[in-house]
DNA sequence: CAGTGAGCGAGCTTCCGCTTGACTT
């Protein structure tokens, strides 16, 4: 019997469904060989030649699929239609060998048909594919296992840096200072309440607010509250009249389907799940047959799932619900693989019936939340029709005519108002979301109705709303903003955004407080070193400029040991001189309150491999070291000290005295409070 | 249940991308 070999259980599951048993059908879990982690493992003078290994966790595996494939007449590597896939495809021939005939075939999608065509035409592995795969791993090495090094020697023992976290950290450095450097600037908003002046004596309705935009044909620019007290006065005194109303139907679209990075997003933003938390979620999700493969950079959709999620809609919402032709969406990335299709469900039901053979709360969220976005993407779009008024603002002198005031009058400024409404025409895809925000990304459209108004007619003022406010600094980022600016920039790939935030975090580059990315003293004096010292690779376009030379060595057109050796060269030259040259750094750290009990100095912050800990200033005549974590209001019942949250090395965490290790107080729960007294209240 | 920095110089740290369990609570 013939072998088919993908790279996961799952999708395996899924072809013997299709195929019967025609094949025996196995999975590699992924890549099968790679560099040896314990060294660079590349021959730098043999023009860069890999020496690739089985890993540990993998022999069994390829000891297994060498067994199965001895007893089969041919092998079919079916792994994903990418660069990375191609490579896994070479490294099994490779590693397989034997005397079974190889055979290549690629789908994009996952279907019956799609696979039986596949199986129609096998072709041959594309080494030019494999070369850049091999390429890229071989950059990464370079750039990972040498810069680490310098670090090493040149800031602490243990840190890293590499093509992606590097450039990761730069976006949260940057941003950082972008915030401290930020003046916040005073303005001011007028707000004014109004009504039709012929719905006066109606008893409600008609009010609507109405912002002062310009002043004197410009935008208005209102600094202070002296300013906005003259104006503010002077509007109290006047006469409103509708100048122009302008009125247009303005349609919304439905979002893509999900890829990776925008359900990372729309997880973070909509429950406030980490970018792991979802993926965990997701691949539960996709174990169970629930939905399309997670990891993905392409919004392309199977077309008789698009069909079906059109019937449903018109099924369940009516014709008008699903537009006349089905809706395609184009991949924005440009360094897009396009492997596999979108993340969708793999068959569309009703949800709440869908939802009964889920196990799990999160599960439930998740998949509610693609299925949702699935069918939304497949339905009409949203009709509103969006109104604006120009509203302008008649003094009463200058209507009294009097000569006395032409002066003043000419003095006197032209203020101009606007206001905006709008109204759903047809809900469209919004049906899915509800009114309530409940499960919605989107928080526009909470503009409120306009009552109608005509040019010409005069309003009655109801009130004036000045309010300060100050310009604000770019946000931090979040986990979700951070993926989002990776993506844009062709930094890492679906199946690395979570760990990408991951390793950084471990690091302590950077550290998660309410759910903002900040930078720690450590992340900036490694960012800061690597920039002065490898700005061509701590450059935002680096992997844009690499994505560049991977395809041309893809399409025949450069060899990948040039593209190598032209990047290692001057990189290699670069090292040895900053090596040679470059001072140690210093991490910034910071004092605290808090006394050294052996000498009386002051207790500054590090960072060490395990976090922030508390040293002595006096360091390394003075020794002293005590831990830094938040405290709980409980205090030790050995000896009195602050009981403090920990973690042990395999993050589980416990309840320790912060005099550790002059006291060993420890406890898996919270110890009670004990001699506490009570203020009376 | 649990260390950290510097330098001494044993042996070790480190990359990105493809995939899931094997661990522990």
């Amino acid at each position: 019997m013939d072998i088919i070999i993908v790279e996961s259980p799952t999708k395996a599951k899924t072809l013997s469904r299709f195929l019967g048993g025609a094949y025996q059908i196995e999975a590699s879990f992924g890549h099968i060989r790679d560099l040896p982690a314990s060294k660079l493992g590349i021959d730098v003078e043999r023009n860069f030649t890999p020496d690739y290994i089985i890993p540990k966790d993998k022999k069994e595996k390829v000891e297994q699929l060498r067994r199965e494939a001895g007893k089969a007449q041919s092998v079919i590597l079916a792994t994903d239609p990418d660069r990375e896939g191609e490579a896994i495809a070479y490294h099994l021939r490779e590693v397989i060998s034997g005397k079974a005939k190889f055979q290549r075939i690629t789908f994009h999608e996952i279907t019956e048909p799609a696979i039986k065509e596949a199986l129609k035409n096998p072709g041959e592995i594309n080494m030019q594919l494999v070369d850049a795969q091999q390429a890229r791993r071989i950059l990464d090495r370079l750039v990972g296992y040498k810069l680490s090094p310098l670090l090493w020697r040149k800031i602490r023992r243990g840190l890293s840096a590499g093509r992606v976290q590097s450039v990761a950290v730069r976006l949260i450095v940057e941003r950082e200072r972008e915030i401290l450097a930020f003046k916040p600037e005073e303005y001011w908003e007028i707000v004014t309440k109004l009504k039709v002046q012929s719905l006066k004596l109606q008893e409600d309705g008609g009010e609507f607010e109405a912002k002062l935009t310009k002043i004197d044909g410009k935008s208005a620019e209102i600094r202070n509250k002296g300013e906005a007290d003259v104006i503010t006065a002077e509007l109290e005194k006047a006469e409103f009249k509708v100048s122009d109303v302008q009125k247009k139907e303005v349609k919304r679209s439905p979002y893509p389907p999900f890829t990776t990075s925008t359900m990372q997003q729309s997880a973070s933003n909509l429950f406030g799940w980490s970018a792991k938390r979802t993926m965990q979620v997701a691949q539960n999700l996709y174990e169970e047959g629930l939905i399309t493969y997670h990891r993905t950079d392409s919004t392309n959709l199977n077309m008789e799932a698009v069909n079906n999620a059109r019937n449903f809609i018109r099924e369940r919402f009516g014709n008008n619900y699903a537009p006349e032709e089905p809706r395609f969406y184009k991949t924005k990335s440009k360094v897009a693989q396009e492997a596999h299709e979108a993340i969708r469900p793999t068959r569309i039901g009703e949800l709440e019936q869908v939802k009964q053979q889920i196990t799990g709360r999160d599960e439930e969220r998740l998949y509610e939340l693609i299925w949702k976005r699935f069918l939304a993407c497949q339905m009409s779009e949203t009709v509103f029709e969006q109104t604006g008024a120009d509203i302008n603002v008649v003094n009463h002198e200058q209507n009294i005519g009097n000569p006395d005031l032409v002066e003043a009058n000419s003095q006197r400024r032209e203020y101009l108002l606007r206001a905006n409404g709008s109204k759903r025409l047809f809900d469209g895809w919004t049906k899915l979301f509800g009114s309530a925000n409940n499960n919605n990304d989107d928080s526009n459209g909470s503009d409120k109705e306009l009552p109608e108004l005509t040019a010409g007619d005069l309003l009655q003022l109801l009130g004036i709303l000045p309010s300060q406010h100050f310009t604000e600094p770019p946000p931090r980022y979040t986990e979700a903003s951070l993926i989002k600016a990776l993506e844009e920039y062709g930094i890492g790939r679906p199946s690395t955004y979570a760990p990408i935030i991951s390793t950084i975090l471990e690091r302590f580059y950077v550290e998660r407080l309410e759910k903002k990315l900040h930078p720690t003293a450590l992340g900036i004096a490694v960012n800061d070193f690597l920039i002065a010292n490898f700005p061509e690779i701590l450059n935002y376009q680096f992997t844009a400029g690499m994505e560049e030379s991977l395809d041309d060595i893809a399409n025949g057109k450069k060899q990948w040991v040039g593209v190598i050796r032209d990047f290692y060269d001057p990189f290699a030259e670069q090292l040895g001189k900053v090596g040679d040259t470059a001072e140690r750094v210093k991490v910034e750290t910071e004092t605290t309150d808090e006394v050294c009990p052996l000498d009386g100095s002051p207790l500054i912050i590090r960072i060490g491999k395990f976090g922030r800990f508390l040293a002595c200033s006096k360091f390394p005549e003075c020794k002293f070291t005590k831990t830094f974590a938040k405290k709980i209001d409980v205090k030790c019942p050995k000896c009195g000290g602050d009981i403090i949250i920990k973690r042990t090395r395999s993050k589980k965490t416990f309840y320790g005295c912060s005099n550790y290790p002059q006291c060993d107080f420890a406890s898996w729960t919270k110890p009670k409070a004990v001699n506490v007294v009570e203020p009376a209240s």
